[in-house]
RNA sequence: GGCCCCUUCGUCUAGCGGUCUAGGACACCACCCUUUCAAGGUGGAUACACGGGUUCGAGUCCCGUAGGGGUCACCA
């Protein structure tokens, strides 16, 4: 039998990023077994469709490399993978439960629900419908169907014993069905809610294996009960741990993000870290890391390494916080790994995203200088965005930051002189020729390095913090490189 | 609160009854290297939640307790 699993998003925003783990594992089960993954459209819910997010979400999906074998845009055997398209299903099967006595139409109002629970409140009891329309007699049930009452179709769950469900992490859980809801299987609108949707499709498109997170669990055994009352074959059940906040303290939220040790917003979303310049490859190594472990010590991997060893059952089912710092460790590890043209072009987009122009042959002198220093591939704008910024803007550098430890404005104006007398008698101009150059000088003009190379370094690039000087100086070339020199000197006598 | 799941360093984890004076990684600290910032090198500190069992032997199995998390919609 060949596995099939699926990833099964509801289009309501952008994609979390504990859902493209979800799909993740789906994905990697699948393609490790020559299977397939599916990808379906939970949008069951009109209240909350947002048009925009299933292309968000099938760009999040493929920007980490998990192309769906069947769903939307690509089609499939099983289709429509859209459940808003599917809706006659899922209306035939809820009434065969009805036309079995495994389910009713309930024709209770969402007044008379609130009232319930409102008075259930009051004497303390737990929430939960009351099963009013579970006793109908067929006579009482024509009679609002001919007044035209809306309805809708409730699981008759059974009132005793116990649902035994099974978890390919956890075993055997049994649930007491007495603690069990008569829960909605099709809205009002004729729309089917999650519970039947799931069972409904997963059976139709022949799902072999649901991985979904377990905060499905509370549910599991309605849908338990709903393949037996199908009386169909289930599928392996396996319920993913969840991410929580870095500090462990609850669910990743869109609507409190969590933050890190200096209060900076951590993201929720894919979309988020794909702006920030997170690697593809990182990620998924990344999210494969949290809740199972390559093995042989091994914490870098690719994701073809992962197939060959992935096995569902190795899945850690215990929660974990969301390890952000390690993220950001792998992503700098797997930008130190790239060739240097492909980093370059991958940075590109990040400049112009931030307004600069960029110049490939600058980008690429520049680029072996940013490869140590990058845990994103935006901070590299933050580093070195004023390569690119236009030359006629740049202005010079303020004193205090010009002039280094135990230094003042003449003698700092002083080694500046020296070293444009330097630089221009200079035949070559490159970093390997400068850092010769300028390293035989110190102790002639009575600098150590630090002082030397860092009033170089404020000089042409007015920060403080800036890739090494003498790879800024070659990117700038020497005509500019000189000209920053002499704006520094006009600056420190001025 | 009811129900359900989970419990090894700060964090992600290895461990599936003896090889554990508990291994790796991130983070942290120290030192080295050093042109700022990084990267790199070396070293260091830090964990089996607690209490009972079972067993010759328990981080590993069982039961309690505690803690954490999830969930209680005509949302998924």
């Amino acid at each position: 039998m060949t596995v099939r699993t699926r990833f099964a998003p509801s289009p309501t925003g952008s994609l979390h990023i504990g859902g493209l783990r979800t799909a993740l594992f789906n994905w990697m089960l699948a393609k490790s077994k020559g299977g397939q993954f599916i990808l379906r459209i939970e949008d069951t819910d009109q209240t909350r469709f947002d048009p925009t997010a299933l292309q968000t979400l099938m760009e999040a999906l493929r920007w980490a490399g998990l192309q769906w074998d069947e769903g939307p845009e690509v089609g499939g055997a099983y289709g429509p993978y859209v459940q808003s398209e599917r809706l006659a299903h899922y209306q035939e099967w809820a009434h065969w439960l009805v036309a079995q006595g495994k389910a009713y139409k309930c024709f209770c109002t969402p007044e008379r629900l609130k009232q319930v629970n409102e008075e259930k409140a009051r004497r303390k009891q737990p929430p939960g419908y009351d099963r009013f329309c579970r006793n109908l007699s067929a006579a009482e049930v024509a009679e609002r169907e001919a007044q035209g009452l809306p309805y809708v179709i409730r699981f008759k769950m059974p009132l005793t014993g116990k649902t035994v469900a099974q978890d390919l992490l956890r075993g055997e859980i049994a649930f007491d069905n007495s603690t069990l809801q008569d829960a909605v299987l099709l809205k009002s609108d004729g729309f089917p809610t999650y519970h039947l949707a799931v069972v409904v499709d997963d059976y139709l498109m022949k799902i072999t294996h649901v991985l979904r997170a377990n905060e499905w669990l509370p549910s599991y055994p309605l849908h338990v009960q709903l393949w037996q009352a199908f009386g169909w074959e289930m599928p392996v059940f396996v319920h993913l741990p969840v991410m929580l906040n870095p500090n462990g303290s609850g669910k990743m939220s869109k609507r409190n993000p969590p933050k890190d040790q200096h209060g900076n917003i951590i993201p929720v979303f894919v979309h988020d870290y794909m702006r920030e310049g997170y690697l593809p490859e990182a990620m998924v190594n990344f999210l494969a890391s949290v809740g199972w472990t390559f093995g042989e010590d091994r914490d870098v991997f690719s994701v073809e390494e992962a197939l060959a060893r992935f096995n569902v059952a190795d899945i850690n089912p215990n929660n974990s916080a969301f390890p952000v710092e390690k993220l950001g460790w792998l992503n700098g590890v797997y930008i130190r790994n790239l060739a240097v043209d492909d980093l370059a072009e991958r940075l590109k987009p990040f400049f112009e995203a931030a307004g600069y122009t960029v110049d490939m042959d600058k980008l690429r002198t520049i680029t072996p200088a940013l490869q140590t220093r990058l845990k994103t591939l935006r901070e590299a704008v933050d580093l070195a965005g004023f390569l690119f910024a236009d030359y006629a803007t740049f202005a010079a550098p303020p004193h205090d930051l010009l002039i280094q430890k135990k230094m003042d404005a003449a003698s700092s104006a002083a080694i500046l002189q020296k070293s444009v007398a330097l630089i221009e008698a200079l035949p070559a101009f490159d970093t390997a020729s400068l850092l010769a150059a300028f390293s035989a000088k110190t102790s002639e003009w009575g600098v150590n390095n630090s002082q030397l190379f860092g009033v170089l370094r404020v000089a042409v690039s007015a920060q403080k913090i800036s890739p090494p000087t003498f790879e800024t100086m070659e990117t700038l070339g020497k005509p500019e490189t000189l000209r920053r020199l002499r704006l520094a000197i006009a600056s420190l006598s001025g």
